[in-house]
RNA sequence: GGGGGAAUUCCCGAGCGGUCAAAGGGGGCAGACUGUAAAUCUGUUGUCAACGACUUCGGAGGUUCGAAUCCUCCUUCCCCCA
């Protein structure tokens, strides 16, 4: 059995730890090989950048010698974690939350390698808790949870304070089921450690406690930060809602082009956080930067990483393609060959032909791009200089599109402002 | 159960019976400066066949030449007393 690197050392320079259950967790990581949980409710259908930390520190988890268990919670989502929340959560149906166990289930495993012996394990804890009992639950599992401490907990006090909201017995009892998964866990894979995020921590200390009720073992826990940008805004939100790591969702282009942007105040912490960089190679990066930011080798960087990293190296190629046609000069004599591949990935319309020939108002086009809301936002960009044809500005109101402009075979790039861009196809 | 207050455009919030498509701020979009960054400055921000027209101020009616503004009922929310 080989000796497991140090993943609280490297969570610690990372910056990424918070609190741990135990101060010798990292000893008892470091004694051998152990089994490592966080949990994920399917309360979307998809992942989004806001888990992604967690799913990278349960990769680190395992690059470091430790096996990972990802747990895809059907049954607590069905119930809404009340731990973050200020609101009574909506509950979801059965089928969707079925659906998007399925979808985050193929996610997970671009992260995390399934395959070998003591590879990391997808779990569904609706699997175990599906036949039990609501009297076999109280008896076995409630009998252990002492309400008085239970609302000392934050998630739940901070809920009985606000008085514009309360907080019901089901998601006051969320906690049970989540420690309960530690406690089945544990039985069954030997799992003896859980990470989660810093609002996890009572949910967790709370399977630790129930765990040594049931059982009698001792496990471990350790709670990362969660990553909070400069301009206090969540990681991973846009104004368009979250970036998710489905492609259908969010291209690998957009996906790329978030993490090209990402403010400078943020990049260090982004560096630590979502790659796998070394220590050594992020401080070159940084001090590289520092030297000239204008290159924006970080974001490139961290971009090219991660969209390898979710979307592969095709998606990474696309993306790629596409950032370097857009972002180049003035674009005409391509081919279809060129633009087809990118034609998916980014906001795209089709147009007959017949519209071009006779004519298409730039302004419609814009309006068809959706790169304007309506007639008038269109006619604003226009006019404030801010409408592009295969990147050459245009400033004439009445200035119609015609075959002349199509930039291939059958497309044209529209563009608003410095970084917006649609492809016009005709069909 | 009784009494009082509120509801305005994406959000917050001002709004006199006509001069209200509705102040101001935030946000958004675009321009300048830059580096596809931040900060800053500028313009813009209901819709359209656009010097005009149409649709908006919780909902439904009404008063009036004219209503976001007044009246009635309804809905929702907040506060005070029980």
């Amino acid at each position: 059995m080989t000796q497991p690197r140090d993943i609280v050392a490297d969570l610690r320079w990372r910056g990424l730890l918070n609190q741990v259950t135990d101060e010798s967790i990292d000893k008892f990581l470091l004694e051998k090989p152990r089994v490592i949980y966080t949990g994920f409710d399917p309360t979307g259908p998809s992942l989004h950048v806001g888990h992604l930390v967690a799913i990278m520190n349960l990769r680190r988890a395992q690059r470091a010698g430790h096996r990972p268990i990802a747990l895809i919670g059907g049954a607590t989502g069905m119930i809404g974690d009340p731990s973050g929340k200020s609101e009574e959560r909506q509950l979801l149906t059965p089928e969707t939350i079925e659906n998007n166990v399925r979808s985050i289930r193929a996610q997970m495993e671009t992260f995390l390698d399934f395959d070998e012996t003591d590879g990391a394990l997808l779990l569904n804890n609706f699997e175990w808790m599906k036949d039990f009992t609501f009297l076999d639950f109280l008896r076995d599992v409630g009998k252990h949870f002492p309400v008085n401490v239970m609302l000392t907990k934050d998630s739940v006090k901070s809920r009985l304070e606000r008085t514009d909201s309360g907080l019901s017995y089901t998601e006051f009892s969320y906690m049970l089921l989540q420690s309960y998964d530690f406690v089945v866990l544990n039985g069954r894979y030997g799992c003896e450690v859980q990470f989660g995020g810093s609002d996890q921590w009572g949910n967790i200390t709370a399977g630790i406690d129930l765990a040594r009720r049931m059982t009698g073992v001792q496990l471990y826990g350790l709670t990362s930060k969660l990553l909070v940008k400069s301009d206090g805004k969540k990681m991973g939100k846009t104004e368009s809602g979250a970036v998710w790591l489905d492609a259908r969702r969010t291209s690998p282009y957009h996906f790329y082009q978030y993490w090209v942007n990402v403010d400078d105040a943020d990049i260090p912490n982004v560096l630590r956080f979502f790659t796998d960089l070394t220590e050594p190679e992020v401080n070159d990066l940084l001090a590289e930067h520092e030297k000239d930011p204008g290159k924006r080798l970080p974001q490139k960087q961290i971009a090219m990483e991660l969209t390898r990293l979710v979307h592969g190296a095709e998606g990474l190629a696309a993306a790629e393609k596409a950032t370097q046609i857009f972002f180049g000069a003035e674009v005409s004599q391509l081919s279809d060959s060129q633009l087809g591949p990118i034609f998916a990935d980014v906001p795209s319309v089709e147009i007959p032909r017949a519209e071009l020939e006779a004519g298409l108002p730039l302004v419609d086009a814009l309006v068809r791009a959706k790169l304007a809301g309506s007639k008038g936002d269109a006619r604003r960009t226009v006019q404030q200089g801010g409408a592009y044809v295969n990147n050459r500005p245009e400033g004439d109101l009445d200035r119609k599109l015609s075959l002349a402009d199509l930039a291939s075979e059958t497309m044209i790039v529209l563009r608003s402002g410095k970084k917006r861009y649609a492809l016009l196809k005709t069909v």
